[in-house]
DNA sequence: AAAGCTTTCCAAAGCGCTTTGGCTGCCGCA
DNA sequence: TGCGGCAGCCAAAGCGCTTTGGAAAGCTTT
């Protein structure tokens, strides 16, 4: 069923149906009822690349991926990208994916954009004065970056969470129940979201006449295995922080299994506190011992993107809007007061 | 740059250059050459919506990409989607990503088929008598399934790796070497190239005599931490397996990970087999002993199904075609001839 | 040399939608 | 009574491509 035969069923033009359909103003209320009611009856559904032709717009966003050596696959990425979706599919928008190696992404890039094969574009993961958002502001192609950039000398419309809040939150938490030794196992070099958590835990620090050392902050890929070696590292040193703050729950992870592994128990001998992306699939509240997160679900992120870059799209939405989510501090077992003194014999005490 | 001015430059009618561009026979190769030419000299790129219209085609390929509860985020997923990408990106054909979560997935199916949006889909991580398998099947929409399913009364179109053989060689391998006592740690239950991989050693097993008790074969969820468990619960046996043949590199780093908690080493106590799907950011090949791997690449895979799916599309490939790969086997420092004996001695030692 | 093929090209009709530029009544106003 | 204004509708012109149904020109055949 297309237009044509919908609006000949209704006894009306294709113009007024395609106007009462699309929310256009001079088709009076009554009809619109109709012809709303008609095409659900008859199913009608528009038909996208008509649509689109006839638009211009190609109705998709786009996403490099990167993918090929040193890629890091995130387990973030998919998540993320379901929130996309999520709006896309309702919205007759299409999610496109290009794919590239490391080496090609700067070729990548400038082929979608001329290709003009997608409206939008998002960018994620951004590193400091990230080459990709100079190139699509100078390419006019409308995008949004999820995350910060610093560095540039220009604006840009970003999305992006407190992370710097969110870890003085954390570390001021700590601090209170009179911890003085806290670690962090932050993200890597490069990313600004790591830069910001660093800061806010600095930052709490200060305010309490306490610095961060440098032994007690590693940068690392957030994955169970660099979280369980960081923390193998620094618990078995003499004087082992006694809080400890990561990034991501694949982090955490690892953390609570170094902390098994060396006989120690969480609170009583190490407080933790964990950055929570919020999968699906790994609930912090139901961890043996509930595990005390800043949460922020990335997966509304991304629908909130998609509905951003829909309104970039629609020119509802200009110039270098900046969006930043509040996180949410929220405390579980996982912290306790700091312990009176680390005995010797416990620093030696084996599996 | 349009057809229409395009075939102006060329003082030609937009058919003759569209022809020229699409491979019709009825142009002469002389005109070919000219269109070809002014083509690229102009940058013509014919609108993708447009030849969608015209065609009726979508010119994308679906898929459902399962997120939520209970899914395990897969890494094999985004190296699969590369493969696809790789052909996509160069076929006039975009990647269309439908998510949903595990509940909706029927729904989200028959959305996907009803809308008309996308040409052809494909399905991975079969099941036995996989429902997507029979709707798809029942739809009419082409499409291709990334692996096998049994337990249907209809034929369909897969490609596959030659699980049950690739298992079967590696198995071989190690009995010629001597080990009698060979362990599988093998995919989830229910999927299907997990039940393939079993029937393989079972066989090669059984020309030499053997069989697989239950105590050495382990269905799991493929990764590290599961891999790490395993082994730990097989080696702790005092008539521990000499060999372990898993089905996936993440299992393999677990399983490398116990053994070295243990005090053992590759290969002088434990042979090691895994299967490598091939991926840009674990090499094997790289590992402190390098891997014997059942190894086939699953990006050129993905490709290949995009090309398969291209096919089906413009109605060269039709019917039940089954297309299986072989499997290489390459041996690396990880296998080793049986050990003599196991003393009491080394099942005890700590790490 | 006329008839019949081939080869090579073209004009024009869609594909299904959006959007421009009217056109019709009907109301209010002077 | 006449006229401007407005709400509500429509016809038709695209959007850029593919494809149908010729048609002209060149060759072969009888």
């Amino acid at each position: 069923m297309n237009l044509k035969q919908l609006s000949e069923k209704l006894s009306l033009s294709q113009t007024t149906v395609s106007r009462a359909l699309n929310g256009y103003p001079e088709v009076a209320e009554e009809t619109r009822r109709r012809v709303a009611d008609a095409a659900k009856r008859f199913g009608y559904r528009p038909s996208p690349s008509a649509r689109r032709l006839a638009t211009g717009k190609a109705g998709m966003i786009g996403y490099v991926m990167p993918t090929g050596d040193a890629v890091h696959i995130d387990t973030h990425f998919i998540e993320f990208l379901s929130g996309i979706g999520d709006y896309a599919r309702t919205h007759e928008l299409d999610l496109a994916l290009s794919p590239t190696n490391l080496d090609d992404e700067e070729a990548t890039y400038r082929r979608l954009l001329a290709a003009h094969r997608v409206d939008a574009v998002y960018v994620s993961s951004p590193t400091t004065a990230d080459w990709r958002i100079r190139l699509l502001e100078e390419s006019g192609m409308p995008y949004i970056v999820h995350g910060r950039s610093e560095g540039h000398d220009f604006e840009f419309p970003f999305l992006d969470i407190d992370n710097e809040g969110a870890f003085h939150d954390a570390a001021r938490l700590l601090l209170q129940l009179g911890h003085e030794r806290i670690a962090l196992l932050n993200g890597n070099e490069g990313q600004t979201f790591a830069d910001h958590r660093e800061r806010g835990m600095r930052k709490a620090l200060a305010a309490h006449g306490l610095i961060l050392p440098d032994r007690f902050v590693s940068r690392m890929t957030m994955t169970e295995e660099n979280g369980y070696r960081a923390a193998r590292r620094l618990l078995a040193d003499s004087d082992r922080p006694t809080a400890l703050i990561c990034a991501s729950l694949m982090q955490a992870l690892g953390i609570m299994r170094a902390v098994g592994d060396l006989g120690l128990s969480i609170p009583d001998d190490l407080s933790l506190i964990s950055h929570d992306d919020v999968f699906p699939f790994l609930k912090p509240e139901g961890f043996s011992t509930p595990l005390t997160t800043t949460c922020s679900p990335i997966r509304a992120a991304g629908e909130r993107i998609a509905e951003r870059l829909a309104a970039r799209i629609a020119q509802t939405e200009t110039g270098p809007v900046g969006e930043v989510w509040p996180v949410d501090l929220i405390v579980r077992g996982s912290v306790g007061r700091a312990p009176r003194k680390v005995t010797k014999q416990r620093l030696v005490s084996p599996a």
